[in-house]
RNA sequence: GCGGGUGUAACUCAAUUGGUAGAGUGUCAGCCUUCCAAGCUGAAUGUUGCGGGUUCGAGUCCCGUCGCCCGCUCCA
């Protein structure tokens, strides 16, 4: 209970400082669609950066690609999303409890065997495989589990709606004047096609050798059944993904590789290690290209949810493009003379997930003396890592003085070239204190009437509320060397 | 999509058996103030999610719709 409540307050503050709001508000909002505020870009875009840095940048072998949303209709052919991307579901009216259809035959098959009708078992799972061609497939499976009768697990009714096919992808029409199923496309599902699709595209221009990687930042839309928990599951939203072509052989350990790198990558943003862990999928739950798959959880409030997902995908995606495509997707290995299909390793991660994490991770509720002897009150912080705080330093005058404010504002516009700087001169100082603690400014400068004389300015650490003194030349320095150095406190 | 719950100011919540919508916080302006939500004065903000209906009268009752929460389901 403690543990929702903190997502709800976590949810209120991001709309009353301005990290999130629902999509739509004014119009009644849509469902599992959501918009990043002021203080929400920024974290976002530092976040993007992160990534972006830690894949590219510092990895040579790593080149960035940014594909369109808009994919040829056979892209999705290829790679199982339109066999595969949906569900026929069926629900008994009676329990209000719904069902794959398509398993609850198979389930009837394999109680069939048990009581060894084999003849009978066959019969029914031809049926079901032959039930394949989309257009038909919910008829046949609605006559299938009419024709045996099967009875609802739960309530052992036998009282069913119609077969319903839940298409997770959106579709749109294709050209201004087409219309019918000819022009549909697809609004892409994921980020990772458009990177396999432009795998040669990326082998003859940058030079690489195999092992490889491509890596990618955009937005992917799904059409779920049930999109509820924040920005934890949403209709549309972005992923940070990055395939890696490597020898086949090599891929295991590629695998291995990858896993320790991102879990890496996730405690560099200042997550609490404690909060982080793998969750690896069990053999007989793995998706349909994956040899081995691997998430990384963190423990939300809501608790323990996939954040990223690696995955042994093999060389499932080129292979299905190559025989869609008829275009070779083999690499030839001069070290070896070898010509084969890369296997590819993927790391992919949900940037706005990940964005929930950082603030689930930096969320707290502290209590620090009160105003009065002996009192207490509640102080609410965000302990962002300084390098993914929307705000790095706010500036303030001690007081609206004419004087204090000149320095303020100045000392505010010299470092705006290297950080996000906020002036603020409304209220007490106090109160300016929380206002950034609220949006997880680790820094606060005050210039005071001291100041003036020694050129110095008071500053103030977020995590610690501890002030120190320093020289207004040396507060660029300051505040790099802070930013390098901090790390999360334990504990909470 | 199904079942249950729910929707009042930017936020958290009030509003007797249906009787003309308020408080705190926040925001803004001014005064005061030498470092952790101080004080004083003043101000703005709602077609009570939206649309119908019942009624002399609806935030309160009914229907529809949308959003949110919980469960089912799903999760490449």
């Amino acid at each position: 209970m403690a543990s929702k409540n903190r997502l709800d307050k976590i949810v209120s503050l991001s709309k009353a400082r301005g990290f999130i709001f629902q999509s739509s508000e004014i119009y009644g909002g849509l469902s599992a669609v959501y918009d990043y505020g002021p203080l929400g870009v920024e974290l976002k875009r530092k976040i993007n950066k992160a990534w972006w840095t830690a894949m590219t940048r510092k990895h040579d072998n790593i080149v960035g690609l940014d594909s369109a949303i808009l994919m040829h209709p056979k892209v999705w052919k290829a790679s199982g999303h339109v066999d595969s991307f949906s569900d026929p579901m069926i629900d008994d009216k009676q329990s209000k409890m719904r069902y794959r259809a398509d398993i609850l035959i198979e389930e009837h098959i394999s109680k069939l065997r048990e009581k060894g009708n084999e003849e009978h078992a066959d019969h029914i799972q031809s049926l079901l495989d032959s039930a394949g061609t989309r257009s038909s497939m919910n008829e046949d499976l609605y006559a299938i589990i009419m024709e045996e009768q099967i009875k609802s697990p739960d309530s052992g009714a036998f009282d069913w709606t119609d077969v319903r096919q839940f298409n997770l992808m959106f579709k749109t029409q294709f050209g201004a004047t087409a219309s019918g199923e000819e022009s549909e496309v697809y609004i892409r599902p994921e980020t990772a096609q458009g990177i396999f699709v432009n795998f040669t595209n990326a082998l003859n221009t940058t030079r690489q050798q195999v092992p490889f990687g491509i890596a990618q930042i955009g937005k992917a839309f799904r059409n779920e059944v049930v999109a509820r928990q924040f920005v934890f599951r949403m209709r549309e939203f972005e992923q940070m993904e990055m395939q890696y072509f490597v020898k086949p052989g090599t891929d295991s350990e590629q695998y291995q590789r990858w896993k320790e790198e991102r879990i890496a990558w996730h405690k560099s943003l200042g997550i609490r290690p404690s909060k982080l862990r793998f969750h690896d999928h069990p053999e007989d739950k793995l998706a349909h290209y994956a040899k081995e798959a691997v998430d990384i959880q963190y423990e939300f409030p809501i608790g323990w949810q996939e954040v990223e997902g690696i995955h042994n995908r093999t060389d499932f995606d080129l292979g299905a493009h190559q025989e869609h495509s008829g275009k070779k997707m083999e690499y030839f290995d001069p070290s070896s003379q070898e010509r084969y299909i890369p296997y590819v390793v993927e790391t992919s991660i949900g940037l706005d997930r990940c964005l929930l994490m950082v603030l689930c991770d930096a969320f707290q509720e502290e209590e620090v003396p009160g105003d009065k002897e002996g009192t207490t009150e509640t102080r609410t912080v965000l302990k962002l890592h300084p390098k993914l705080a929307p705000v790095t330093a706010g500036v303030f005058p001690l007081m609206k003085k004419p004087e204090l404010k000149e320095l303020a504002e100045k000392i505010k516009v010299d470092l705006s070239d290297e950080f996000d700087v906020q002036y603020d001169e409304k209220g007490s100082i106090g109160k300016r204190y929380r206002r950034q603690d609220e949006a997880g400014t680790p820094f606060c400068l005050t210039v005071d009437f001291d100041s003036l004389e020694d050129q110095k300015v008071t500053i103030r650490d977020r995590d610690t509320m501890k002030q120190e003194r320093v020289e207004i030349s040396k507060i660029d320095p300051y505040l790099r060397a802070k930013i390098k150095t901090w790390s999360p406190e334990e504990g909470q």
